[in-house]
DNA sequence: TCTACTTCCTGTAGCGGCTACAGGAGCAAG
DNA sequence: CTTGCTCCTGTAGCCGCTACAGGAAGTAGA
């Protein structure tokens, strides 16, 4: 059994955010020491380190209750996780999508930049009424 | 003058962003009419549209009202401007490139699924000791 | 002129996902 | 026994909005 600072060296999950995690429920409320203190159980913190990684993966905290709790179940559950990465996958590449073409229209009115005509052509460009609109979300 | 309905209108702001952006301080506040209403002159929603296309392209309110006070004092703002940009686009192209790698990690995570052999490869994947951070930040 | 409807006002609270305190208690080493 | 570390609870703050509630002002038609 291991303190919260141990586990959450070994989960690479910030104190706090552990503390976090258990008031939302994201993980099951430890055990405790004598002296009140949080006792994780190996298994407890690679459910944290789960965590981690999910977030890390861009999933929000509801994606990744459904995910835990899908494990919960042990009965056939990869194809729902499956599906929940799936579409994951799709707004992370629209994601990229957007900032590749958020990078292009930066590019471009900042070489405008270059020529030194207008006091900031960058700033008029952007006050401009005309200027099209760029992000589609 | 136009009131607080037309000025979201035409400047593609949220009336209740545009209270907001007023409380913080990110734009100035407008005269009023008699009855107590907001008036918008076309400048100030130039300001507002400007305000508007800058977080479409990403960037944080802080580095805005550098922008807009950049741009009060007339005088050779623009390289400043134009380096603020360019370092915007650096972190732009960070975050395309965490998105990539976090794009390629999920594929092939979610590809060992369809072996159909383990409970679910991605889950026993992500709970491992072992598997690799995969994250750089 | 009265009424119905829309727009606007202020103020406050909530979202997600943490992070940062304050003020105190437990615990191990010297 | 004291020092210094870790831990505890509780609360407030961060960003950039968004969503109310409860009321006042303005507009359009009968």
């Amino acid at each position: 059994m291991f303190t919260i600072g141990k586990a959450s060296e070994q989960s690479g999950v910030n104190i706090e955010t552990i503390r976090y995690y258990e008031r939302e429920g994201v993980v099951p409320k430890p055990g405790r020491s004598a002296g009140g203190r949080r006792l994780y159980s190996p298994n407890e913190i690679a459910k944290l380190r789960f965590v981690r990684r999910c977030r890390d993966l861009g999933f929000p905290i509801s994606i990744i209750q459904t995910f835990l709790s899908l494990t919960e179940q042990e009965d056939r559950s990869c194809t729902e996780v499956k599906t929940l990465a799936e579409s994951h996958l799709d707004e992370i590449n629209a994601k990229i999508e957007n900032l590749t073409l958020l990078r292009e229209a930066l590019r471009s009115l900042s070489a405008n930049c270059d020529d030194g005509t207008a006091a900031c052509p960058m700033h008029d460009a952007l006050m401009k009424d005309g200027f099209g609109e760029l992000i589609s979300e």
